[in-house]
RNA sequence: GCCCCCAUCGUCUAGUGGCCUAGGACACCACCCUUUCAAGGUGGCGGCACGGGUUCGAAUCCCGUUGGGGGUGCCA
């Protein structure tokens, strides 16, 4: 028995959809797993809506996600219309073989028909006119009679009563395949093996596998896995929903955690769903794969997020930051960013993360020239009945320092402290407000030790000048 | 309307007839730790949609109801 082939056949209308990355997932997977093939089919033929530039932003998407061009596994990506000759053809064999057929009823005469005689739908009307084609002219699908079972990996067999789907279009009037047609000729000529795809697609599969048989072969594995919903339960849309990958990317979501997370939806991983893909990739089962729509928790993907960020080293941690450190939004000039600097802050910054564009925000008076004061915070430290003493006397103890490290920085103040009988955290404030002009942030000392004795004690000279 | 799918804490789920007084994770709350804020630790809150069966025994099997979703195009 040769490999199995997978697919996914996205259509190049939008930015890459979070739905469409959990379904690529799924089936890169098992073609890894099985030593099988993931086929990229880019859906191109609905020429109003789609965008020849959003295919590269597919491919780079998937990338992202460490579906990888350049893996062995990986085919394609192909461009269905470049293969319209072949459905156009498919077409043919089935009108000459008697099972399509032209039909030259438009919309507004199936309607009026319906209307007269009370009816629904279309009934097959041209079904035994032995209509040639001709312009406006449409060809249909000759529905036999019976059932339609359909083999669902997932959801075990479906049963469809033929009688209820009626003779659908397969050529338009203007010469063009439709998708359904389209896509089977597509996954024959390329061997597709597997199809599996979202729940949506359910219902049109007995149509599908009616088109596979008509043209002579057999049927591929079918599996259908369960959509993802928004909080409203319906399925996530680029209408309602956030649902770009590349919108994730950019707002500081790591790859592993997104890749991680939407394993989650529809699946689980055995032991603890923090899992590494090598893990995932061979653990993931079709029959464990669910039933029931999942919700994209926004929530959940923000504490995976967090997970994968504590998990970075300070390097890798740096590079992934890298971006939002040195782009436009950092909330300091690029040139007066120090990469020394934030590598050792980086252990008390990623626990403070939720998103890689958190970053900057945490260390950014490191690398200001002035510290932005937060005047409600300043107000409120500096109201405390010995702040302001505090900061002169730290200031003094500091300057006298002779080695300028976190632990002697903490113990001198710490002393001081006591001497007004506080305890640190209320000793810490002032300095803190003084240098990095907030309340909260990272640890002080750990902080103050990179910031350095010069500027340190500039910073809190000047604080102490403005209290004056 | 018709067809199809689905149904365990708010959410994602474990659970495949007795191990379930239903387990975990996220979120939420409390406490601990603590140098602020986080992170971390401990604990808490909270669920088998409903009604009938089947069975010695049902979250687990069957039927129905209800609820939700998807499909039903000369869109993909």
């Amino acid at each position: 028995m040769s490999s199995p082939r997978f697919r996914i056949a996205p259509s190049p209308t939008g930015y890459f959809h979070v739905g469409g990355a959990r379904t690529a997932l799924f089936n890169w997977a098992l073609a890894r797993q099985l030593g099988g093939t993931f086929v990229l089919r880019i859906e191109d033929t609905d020429t109003d809506r789609n965008r020849p530039e959003w295919t590269q932003g597919i491919i780079d998407a998937l990338a992202w996600i460490g579906i990888s061009a350049d893996d062995p596994h990986f085919e394609g990506p192909y461009l269905q219309s470049d293969y319209t000759q072949q459905h156009v053809a498919a077409v043919q064999q089935l009108v000459d073989a008697g099972k399509a057929y032209y039909c030259d009823m438009t919309a507004a005469d199936i309607e009026a028909r319906n209307k007269a005689e009370g009816s629904t739908g279309y009934a097959g009307w041209s079904r035994d006119r032995n209509l040639g084609p001709g312009p406006d002219r449409v060809v249909r699908f000759r529905v036999l009679a019976g059932t339609t079972i359909v083999r669902d990996q997932v959801r075990g067999d479906v049963e469809f009563d033929n009688a209820l789907i009626e003779d659908f279009v397969l050529l338009r009037s203007n010469g063009a395949p439709v998708f359904l047609l389209a896509n089977v000729v597509d996954d024959i000529h390329m061997r597709i093996s597997h199809v599996l795809r979202a729940e949506e697609h359910l219902s049109n599969t007995p149509k599908q596998q009616m088109l596979w048989e008509a043209l002579g072969t057999p049927s591929p594995v079918w599996a259908h896995v369960p959509l993802l919903v928004n909080e409203q339960r319906k399925k996530i849309s680029k209408r309602r929903d956030k649902v770009a990958l590349e919108q994730y990317r950019a707002e500081g979501y790591l790859a592993n955690a997104m890749v991680n997370y939407l394993m989650t939806l529809g699946w689980t991983p055995k032991g603890p769903e923090v899992q590494p893909w090598p893990q995932i990739e061979g653990d993931f089962r079709l029959e464990d794969v669910h039933l029931s729509p999942a919700f994209f928790d926004l929530k959940k993907l923000a504490a995976f997020n967090g997970d994968y960020i504590r998990m970075l080293s300070a390097h890798e941690f740096l590079e992934a930051c890298r971006p939002w450190l040195l782009g436009p939004d950092a909330g300091f000039p690029a040139d007066r960013f120090d990469e020394t600097k934030f590598l050792a802050m980086a252990p008390h910054i990623q626990p403070r993360c939720v998103t890689l564009a958190d970053a900057p925000g945490v260390v950014d008076f490191l690398f200001l020239a002035e510290p932005i004061i937060d005047q409600d915070a300043w107000a409120k430290v500096f109201a405390a009945p010995d702040a302001v003493a505090v900061l002169r006397e730290a200031i003094v103890a500091y300057d006298a320092m002779v080695e300028w490290n976190h632990e002697a920085l903490k113990s001198t103040l710490e002393a001081i402290g006591a001497t007004h009988d506080l305890k640190l955290g209320k000793t810490q404030a002032p300095v803190r407000a003084a240098v990095s002009g907030r309340s909260v942030g990272p640890p002080l000392f750990e902080a103050l030790e990179v910031l350095g004795r010069d500027e340190t004690l500039r910073r809190m000279r000047n604080a102490e000048a403005a209290l004056a």
